[in-house]
DNA sequence: ACGACATATAAACATCTGGTTATATGATGT
DNA sequence: ACATCATATAACCAGATGTTTATATGTCGT
């Protein structure tokens, strides 16, 4: 029970939901998801690591770059909270904008040919930019 | 997103979990939740109402008591995560323990004929030397 | 060894949360 | 109307949590 409130805690965060989620879409380094959810590093690094703790995630490094990746085999309970989640978030419009953002991050990515933080500093940017447009079309 | 966040907060807590799972057994008042978790009156009191705004439980009032039961047929979203829930806590053992001691609660009232917070409050006093005894014996 | 970079951790802070105690509401019986 | 009882709400406080800023770790290239 208290074992199942901690990780009911730990998904009553909207950034960790958030970082599941793209992560439940494929692996990303650090820097990416920083890029993508428009959060600081600090913040992603630490969520990341809650998340790992929790069994949920693996990390894979790569030179200065690590990634992170949802674990193939969870264990059953994580894994049918994975699929509720799943399943509860399928048309978020939160979502659904992070996974748009990927998309355009992942194109970005391979204009540039890059993965490091600048250049992602710089997607962020561009991002907020489009984000602005949009909110003041409304 | 929000709301998922919103909702999984809702139950990163013990004893709202605790009152949840009792409630998914069969209605109860509040003096019963109270007698069988031997929490305060108003924790309970304060915790169903969150579970009700959340759309898990409804009310029904019968002179000064007031019986609370999860929704008969709750929200998709809801229904699920209950669904989880019971699958996660099947053999939790604070759940088992609560689960016997709401049978015991059951008799006791049964013997005494009653439902009401004094005749709870004697139960509990019963049932904590119990589980004193319990803890010594380990 | 050093500088640059990616990531992790620490320190600090405001905000939120769970619990208690005290009080209010509302029903019942006299 | 009043006392009693069940429940709800309010006030309050200690401890936890999310975020930021600053700093540490560790890897790479030179």
């Amino acid at each position: 029970m208290t074992n199942v409130a901690r990780i009911m805690k730990l998904l009553s965060d909207e950034t960790r939901l958030r970082i599941l989620m793209l992560l439940a879409k494929r692996e990303l380094c650090v820097c990416q998801i920083m890029g993508v959810l428009g959060i600081s590093q600090p913040l992603v690094s630490r969520n990341l690591h809650m998340l790992q703790e929790a069994g949920f995630l693996r990390e894979r490094k790569e030179g200065k770059l690590v990634f992170y990746s949802l674990i193939k085999d969870m264990e059953p309970a994580n894994r049918s909270i994975i699929r509720l989640l799943k399943g509860l978030l399928k048309s978020d419009s939160i979502l659904t904008r992070d996974l748009k953002s990927l998309g355009e991050c992942e194109l970005f990515q391979k204009k540039t040919g890059k993965c490091d933080m600048k250049t992602f500093s710089e997607f962020m940017k561009k991002k907020r930019k489009r984000i602005a447009r949009e909110m003041a079309a409304q």
